[in-house]
DNA sequence: AATTTGATTTAGAATAATTCTAAACTATGT
DNA sequence: ACATAGTTTAGAATTATTCTAAATCAAATT
């Protein structure tokens, strides 16, 4: 898919004009080719694939339509053990596993409420606004998915 | 605390042997200083803190330590969000509390039985040999703790 | 006790992801 | 049409970390 459906085209520009920053070619691309593959790419290789449907655009300038999809958030950071930053657009909650044999790093679907009840760990005195869940290990042989 | 408690040391050439590794003064030192001040300092805190008792240690050796202890058991990495990894000599089943106001880093004990239960959102073909779970947000008012 | 061996320490160079800078470009509102 | 402000761009700068190679140290062996 080459361009954004007119639904996440829709979300793109509520969303970025909602925290002040125009709707770009650049973004949009950058936002599409995130929705596009969901495997976690790190910034060089949404400029990879970006720059393959789009050849003029610069690093710098996935840097920022990252960083502006993210402020306006519809993209989410995730950080693993030092590796590059990866980007994930799924907005639902969610876990992470990441695979030690293959680095690869997957979304696993975690209920709302358990995501929220992981909260009562915390003394009073903590209020958290956002978790984070993340597992490392394998897949058990076989099945790649 | 200038020095290594017995217990401690004992733990730490225990371990270091059982990873094939020397017991150095270096180390003894490096690992004194994250058992004294558990606030969760990057290395370079470390090395910091580290050259106030052992002038002549150089950054290298410190990274050097930190990573020997990582590798032995005695001590974990703690990586959010893109900042200078940190170091935990915390060893008992924990959550980390990040305050968005002043950056520091909170350990939040948690249920060794909760922390296994949590693998349960993970698909059968999952298969974990370690969770994290970071939340961030900020202190309540007054509370620094 | 001297010697070999291998691990460790050290300073500084190298690396890699990310951020910064300043100029060019684009779009928008007047 | 014009001014203003946001965006893009290439390349330089930054920063945490790793690498390199030489010097040091300690354990094991002769």
């Amino acid at each position: 898919m080459k361009t954004l459906k007119q639904m996440d085209r829709g979300a793109l520009s509520d969303a970025l004009d909602h925290a002040g920053q125009r709707t770009t070619p650049q973004r949009e691309m950058v936002f599409s080719v995130l929705l596009d593959e969901r495997n976690h790419p790190t910034a060089d290789e949404v400029y990879t694939r970006t720059k393959s449907r789009m050849p003029t655009i610069s690093m710098a300038t996935v840097y920022n339509c990252l960083e502006a999809l993210v402020t306006c958030g519809l993209v989410k950071q995730v950080n693993i053990e030092r590796e590059p930053t990866r980007y994930c657009p799924n907005l639902a909650p969610h876990a992470h596993f990441h695979c030690r044999e293959t680095g690869r790093v997957y979304d696993v679907p975690v209920p709302s409420e358990m995501m929220k009840g992981l909260a009562q760990v915390l003394p009073g005195e903590y209020e958290a606004d956002s978790v984070e869940l993340v597992f490392r290990g394998h897949l058990a042989k076989g099945k790649t998915k």
